[in-house]
DNA sequence: AGCGTGACGAGTA
DNA sequence: ATACTCGCCACGC
């Protein structure tokens, strides 16, 4: 539940009628698929844009990274990431509490790096799709 | 049917 | 470490 309820308006499953909807004029196919991707990465780990374009086999870090602006609000958008482990701009305070609740690895910040924000630790916060999942979707 | 636009990423200096 | 460049490709004009 933590997954804080979204605003529903970004699944148009029935928009029988044009809806207005603000966020939700039908979502790209495209969009859906790297939505159910994203819903799939358990929590304390992470995938980076370009996996995600890579399980899709379809399109590329670019277009994912578009999919989640647009439509990230309505899945855990925190663990969608940059390749470097750095925390987008705007997303280092609520992003940081999801990762601190989740366990996600964060790199120990060395003494010349106070005064920065942590960065993910990649190495261990990545997620490969799991063996299983590989394959699907 | 183009064309501009990026929550990217790898490479280079 | 920073600052560029270039390739990527779905989507909305």
């Amino acid at each position: 539940m933590s997954e804080q309820s979204l605003p529903e308006a970004a699944r148009p499953e029935q928009t029988g009628d044009a809806p207005p909807d603000l966020t939700g004029d039908a979502l790209p196919e495209y969009a859906e698929r790297v939505l159910d991707v994203a819903e799939l990465i358990p929590p304390g780990r992470v995938m980076t844009y370009g996996d995600v374009a890579e399980w899709l086999e379809t399109g590329g870090p670019r277009q994912v990274g578009r999919v989640m602006a647009l439509y990230g609000g309505a899945v855990p958008w925190w663990r969608v990431v940059r390749a470097d482990g750095v925390l987008l701009p705007g997303h280092e305070l609520r992003a940081l509490d999801h990762y601190r609740a989740e366990g996600t690895p964060l790199k120990a910040a060395s003494r010349a790096a106070e005064g920065h924000l942590p960065r993910l630790d990649m190495r261990r916060a990545r997620w490969d799709g799991g063996e299983r999942a590989q394959g699907h979707i």
